[in-house]
DNA sequence: CTGAAAGCGCTTACAG
DNA sequence: CTGAAAGCGCTTACAG
């Protein structure tokens, strides 16, 4: 196991050539199937893997779809979504022997930049688009690259490239009705970045739902970040008449926001519902339980992969909505105790 | 910017050999320094990247290093170490050109399949084990396979592979004399995964010191989850006489610990003290804040990264010891005000 | 100091 | 159905 086989040496045992075993791994005509399956069993017997590099060279795809993140330390690893995604496109990518090439940036302009380096170099046969935004620099970067790319998120705003999203306005609607169905009649909004189009659909949903039933609606800009949530919240209940709904854009957030809370006395949920936007474990950990809004990321993940993967197998491909995301309730969301 | 440049289309324009261009890209001996600058510039005008997959077949390096995580969904993602880690690794990666090759498989054997199939693709150069465990099956596959590898972990139970740790013994003896002092006499330690070595290391550090200092200690196993931290927390407050401090093996699980003292009623820090193993933006969120071990995740990585990248180069790479980590005391530890 | 050539391990037209 | 050969874009001894 000291040195690598390859087809060379696949080849000379069976008494082919390389090109024959080429075609026959491949399972490409020009081969009788007799031979193909003695060189397969050969190949497998052997330990023969194909060298990642020499396949990429040879005109074939490198075999590696890349993701970059583009984030500030101090966001970096606290929301669950991340690994969640990558662990679904994995579970895709994992069949038809692609990896994944991971860069953690500080900003876009060095993603651009990693994009364009990845492309020169051949480095990667597409890539993942994350935190769509509303004007986006690098949309135009992968057009003009002709990069594969796959843009987690949308609808819209991702120009000639594909998105695949989950619906957030359907769930905001949703969020916003049960609230009011609960007798909310001031509800906030704690939003994740501006300029994001996710941040801008789930806005723009909550103003005209709020609006259409006849809400009080407040919304209030963080960074995503437990210190601008907290932050956010100790204003909004500070206020002459607060919210007696809150919801978060995130989940970390949320807790913060349960923190604050208590830190101020205030009830949760007699006094205050508080609502998160990604459901996840640490929505069960905090006390009370919060109520949230899940989405099943891993199959997003698993759907941004294949849809790469077809696009590369130059099928058309074109773009999808992901299952609706399920309110799931808990002890956080109540009627409340105290009138308006 | 539709087509790749080569170093066949700089040493035409420059008029050289493709050789010669080489040799100037890659500072080799056997150009003049004019021949060199002019070949740089033009290179850098050009926009030339060099093909990764041509680099790694002739003979070079593949230009990437490979990380496995090997866990179950359910705890994928909810700590952040990980994402620090990652962070820290590529900040030194970055500089020589080095990738960062991410796999997410359910267990060891995966794992294992995973470097074997990696070292015969010759997909990466080097690979960070995690996670280590006192009886480590995929050690010795890496010292088989002679794949370059650093344990993210240790002292010890590495093998031959070089290890770069942080000292888990003495930032317990810090934490347990720490608590003693503030006169706790019943500690208990919500410990993770029996068998992984900073568990081990832990444990053995923990029942030394309380053993020495006097001092009655339990110790609950778990998987890492706030479930399971969730439900040694009630086990331990529901016997006779409680402990007056928890130590915790993560935030998570901390954090949970806090949910079940608020859902039993039982005043933190007043009657219970709660300390958490790796710091994180989670401990400031909650109330009160947690008191933690802190490491600098961020540093370890880079440190992981830099001594693969020496050992690529055929230095001497021994093992390594981070910075100790710092004991950051907020609300959740004070004197016990309920006597023994 | 420079050029011509072989080679890395594959794939893929092109002849037989 | 099969073999011999060129080529992918680099690196690196080997001659000049």
């Amino acid at each position: 196991m000291t040195k690598r086989v390859t087809i060379a040496d696949i080849a000379e045992r069976a008494g082919l050539s390389k090109g024959a075993v080429s075609y026959a791994l491949n399972g490409q005509p020009g081969v009788s199937e007799a031979t193909r399956q003695r060189v397969l069993r050969m190949a497998l017997e052997m330990g023969w893997h194909p060298n990642s590099a020499a396949k990429a060279l040879s005109g074939a795809r490198s075999g590696a779809f890349g993701l970059v993140m583009a984030r500030s330390p101090a966001t970096l690893g606290i929301e669950p979504f991340f690994m969640k995604l990558i662990s679904g496109m994995e579970s895709a990518m994992a069949q038809s022997q692609t990896a994944l090439l991971l860069q953690v940036v500080s900003d876009h302009d060095r993603e651009i930049a990693t994009y364009r380096r990845w492309w020169a170099e051949r480095r990667v046969d597409g890539v993942f688009l994350l935190d769509l935004r509303c004007e986006d620099r690098r949309v135009p970067v992968l057009e003009e690259l002709k990069l594969p790319a796959m843009v987690v998120g949308g609808p819209g705003h991702h120009g000639s490239l594909p998105g695949v999203w989950i619906d957030d306005v359907g769930a905001m609607v949703v969020v916003i009705e049960y609230l009011a169905a609960l007798r909310h009649r001031r509800i906030a909004r704690v939003a994740g970045v501006p300029g994001m189009l996710h941040t801008e659909l789930r806005t723009q949903a909550f103003n005209e739902v709020t609006q259409r039933i006849g809400i009080e609606a407040t919304t209030v800009s963080t960074d995503y970040t437990p210190d601008e949530g907290a932050q956010a919240t100790r204003r909004l209940l500070s206020a002459a008449t607060p919210p007696t709904a809150i919801v978060y854009d995130n989940d970390v957030m949320a807790v913060a926001g349960v923190s604050v809370a208590h830190e101020m006395g205030v009830d949760v949920p007699g006094e205050l519902s508080i609502m998160a936007w990604d459901d996840s474990v640490l929505c069960e950990i905090v006390h009370p339980a919060l109520s949230a809004v899940r989405r099943d990321i891993t199959a997003y993940g698993t759907h941004l992969a294949e849809h790469l993967l077809a696009l590369l197998d130059g099928q058309q491909v074109s773009d999808f909505e992901n299952a609706p995301p399920r309110l799931v309730v808990r002890g956080s969301t109540a009627r409340p105790t105290v009138g308006p």
